[in-house]
DNA sequence: ATAATAGTGTCTCTCAGACACTATACC
DNA sequence: GGTATAGTGTCTGAGAGACACTATTAT
């Protein structure tokens, strides 16, 4: 980011005498929509709301911006905080600031998504916190990048009721996600270390909700140069041994 | 937007109690990045800042975020007070809140992108806030979608120096209607009602910075079937007159 | 041997790029 | 007529989809 010039003598008288309380604040969090994808479906991590507003109903890990951290520290944070999770990749999807979002106050939303594989998001939500939070399934109720509210079910198929706006952040964010893998290495975060390119067109159709061409994937992931082969082959699979690959970065 | 559930006794005794003053706010602008091209160069309307901080400097035009208007709203309120400008193209592009990216205080700004035909912002601009405002040439130091802050330069080419991190603001927006114009309809919005393919082409080549193929181009917006001829033509322009066209909503 | 998927080869269809050619205004 | 751009037709190469065929392992 771009310095702005040192300031003036004049410049910091008027910056000390500036009262920043003049103007009415709205309160600003970051809300994380952490995706992985289980099987041939999406999910999302929540936590179910101990506290007022909207008690018991289930919310997206989220907290408030404090005054000495950048949003992207905050949204780091937070995946630490609530889902032990760091160096994932994380990018910023939206702002919501609906006045009547939250009716506590006027609270501004930066949304941020983030991606991680379902064995570590298990492993790192298995722990203590197990209790409050639920790797959810995601219904997304539109096709391809038509977007809208999602729904959201736990591991027995029974509807999760959505906090606030979060139903409509989470649908921000699975299609943000669909119109990005076709041409952003995104397969990857949400798979282990190497992974066989079957793995990677399951992970495509998951967020796409729709059967990709084998053959045509095939070419254009190996094509693109984007993955390496790793020389080792996945074993016991009852057919002839799959090619382990890795990101490649180029 | 979803509309939370309707809350309960116990949960409005919770919100009356509730004290928003508890939580450190900062203030929330939005700034819009206002874009036109004007021949083969993208513009964008600039202020002159007249009051610290960075009095002196080129800034976008915004406005603090008021408590009882959307993020939207607020973008809406600052175009047409600043730009006399309403119903024009207009989308959020992202959220900087880096802590010193302001000197006063600690300012996050939703940053919006708005897209006019150079016509109607000369039109804007040519009143009675002509003496402050300026829309400046934006030179993009780098190519095809790689980001980063750009410069603005006046109508005799002096560099303008930008505010705050305005320059990386300016660049989000280049790069996304790069991003964008490939496959959504922007291109009309930055064109009169009727406007030639040639018309349209530049503005894509403006936008891009690069040339493109005439034949392709024409067969493709053809195709797409986002134009319908009007059945004028162009007159006084020295050869084959071309078919004049508008932008068809499907 | 059978089942199941990996991986290769090839054909076709679509589309972008390139180019040639004709059309038509203003000078 | 000359010039400049509009607009059409056609060829070619790249890539996606489809499909046939071979490869290889667990059972």
């Amino acid at each position: 980011m771009q310095q702005s010039t040192r300031p003036s003598a004049e410049e910091r008288r008027f910056l000390a005498a500036y009262d920043p309380s003049r103007y009415e604040r709205p309160s600003v969090t970051v809300d994380v929509v952490l995706l992985t994808v289980r099987g041939t479906e999406v999910h999302v991590l929540l936590g179910q709301r101990v506290n007022h507003p909207a008690r018991g109903t289930w919310g997206l890990p989220g907290g408030f911006v404090q005054p000495d951290e950048s949003l992207d520290e905050a949204a780091a944070r937070v995946l630490a905080d609530k889902a032990g999770l760091r160096g994932i990749f994380t990018e910023q999807l939206y702002t919501f600031g609906s006045p009547a979002r939250d009716p506590r106050t006027r609270v501004i939303s930066v949304a941020y998504y983030a991606l991680v594989d379902a064995d570590t998001l298990a492993d790192a939500v298995g722990g203590a916190r197990k209790d409050h939070h639920v790797v959810a399934r995601v219904v997304v109720p539109w096709g391809g990048e038509a977007g809208g509210p999602v729904n959201a079910l736990d591991a027995e198929g029974r509807p999760l009721p959505l906090a606030f706006d979060h139903a409509d952040i989470i649908g921000t964010a699975i299609r943000r996600l669909r119109g990005k893998v076709g041409y952003a290495p995104l397969g990857f975060e949400l798979l282990p270390d190497a992974f066989t390119l079957r793995d990677l067109r399951l992970i495509h159709e998951a967020i796409l909700q729709r059967p990709l061409n084998k053959d045509s994937f095939r070419r254009h992931v190996l094509g693109q140069g984007l993955v390496a082969p790793t020389g080792a082959r996945a074993t016991g699979v009852g057919h002839r041994p799959p090619e382990l690959y890795r990101f490649a970065t180029r």
